[in-house]
DNA sequence: TAGTGGTCTAGACCACTTG
DNA sequence: AAGTGGTCTAGACCACTAT
């Protein structure tokens, strides 16, 4: 419904699904530009706002001098497909579930602090919540929460699936993420909730989300089993948002 | 020096580095677009492309009505740090090497060849390397190439330490990338390579990479000990190019 | 040399947030 | 109501690729 009343994304919504058609063929080449100005009867420059956007998804290269070529077709996903696992978990055909174990108030600790923005001293709520594909546990969310959003939280009944969900209600929107990925091994209650020995390895993603104005609504710590997800980015010399980090080796457990 | 000659990516640094240096506070507002046009002497345009480049790195929010919100410091990692072993280990002090322990000329297995986009039967060019930080194993490198860049990899000695630097000697670039983050075990020569137990847990990323023209250059398998690395994504609701895909439980070792 | 995408300008109008 | 960023247009010139 946003990509219906902006040009630009309606534009990019149909050069993609052209590209996913196989229209231009796979590597195979685009119109130029002032072709499709004229085919959609739009300015070039919203025609490049729309290429733009394929272009951050990988869809298509874009090279000075050259037609545009086909890259690959477009994982399609949304924002909230990667933010909620609710979400994700539809799209890919599984039954999403969740189980609050544990919800704290309780003074924040110095990195949740700094994540969530909060002066010292301040109140933080954590959540500790078992997810679940299809009923088999497959990840460990640690979350923490400032007040303003804690306070909703807290208010959820604990086999609550969606969160996010909820929260978008309450007008609590995510806008940007930061996210870090790497490698933890299970602790005593990751081993219990997740039935797998304590010390295994697990996928770990710790993402602090931001809403448009910037003020921090949560910073969270997800254990993946190893085999249930895999993540992936596209970046270009263009635009590169991804990057490589020596490891703060502040691992939880183990 | 790409940096000095386009005006859009100057005024880009120079914002960036006014953040960084905290001229406008952590979670301060920047100026308007308006009044940092009349301030670079360039006109709204410009400032907007250069504003989008920090935003795309998560260092500035942007929102219809009020100013923009710094939200972090700039990563500042370049492309070629993230693709590079080398400028990686380069840029955190650490000493980088490699070692090649094989190299075999074969035809490409069904994988290899639809990541490479070469016919059914081709050869490929497969090398194993040893990646060390300080002369410290922490990371085995399991990369195909096709025969226009495995050639040139072939004739490179065997303690080369920067494959992609020698590789842009020969005109080779690398433009884009996809990558896969996930969690694999060790095999019998990752076991032995790296000095961990066999089936030990490593964190694994696979990548494609594609030249300008999307022609792809190399398709890798990278799988890191614990604790010596992790990856971090800015995504946000306007530039999403990260995204969470189901396992497709392919590992190689377990 | 012709055609392409990259950069830059100037101006217009609109949607939205804030006081 | 004023100010802000988002969208869109029209046009210009340039750097680069291909033939």
């Amino acid at each position: 419904m946003d990509d219906r009343d902006v040009l630009y994304r309606r534009v990019a919504a149909d050069l993609r699904e052209a590209v996913a058609g196989g229209v231009y063929g796979s590597d195979g080449r685009l119109p130029a530009e002032s072709t499709l100005a004229e085919h959609y009867g739009v300015s070039r420059g919203t025609i490049r706002q729309a290429l733009a956007l394929l272009r951050a998804g990988g869809v298509v290269t874009s090279r000075r001098g050259t037609r545009r070529v086909v890259l690959g077709a477009a994982p399609a996903q949304s924002f909230a497909e990667l933010l909620s696992f609710t979400t994700w978990a539809r799209s890919i055909g599984e039954e999403p579930g969740g189980m609050l174990e544990s919800l704290t108030v309780r003074p924040g600790e110095e990195e949740e602090l700094t994540r969530l923005r909060l002066r010292a001293g301040a109140q933080v709520y954590a959540a500790l919540r078992v997810r679940t594909l299809s009923g088999r546990p497959v990840m460990i969310e640690r979350t923490c929460y400032p007040a303003r959003v804690g306070e909703i939280v807290a208010r959820l009944p604990a086999d609550t699936v969606s969160y996010t969900e909820r929260l978008l209600d309450h007008g609590i929107v995510f806008a940007d993420a930061e996210h870090t990925i790497d490698l933890a091994f299970a602790d005593a209650d990751d081993a219990r909730l997740l039935g797998c020995p304590e010390g295994a390895a697990l996928l770990r993603e710790r993402r602090r989300t931001t809403d448009p104005a910037g003020r921090p609504v949560e910073w969270s710590e997800d254990r993946y089993l190893p085999g249930t997800v895999a993540f992936t980015v596209h970046n270009s010399i263009a635009t590169s948002t991804l990057s490589r980090l020596r490891s703060a080796a502040q691992q939880r457990g183990q």
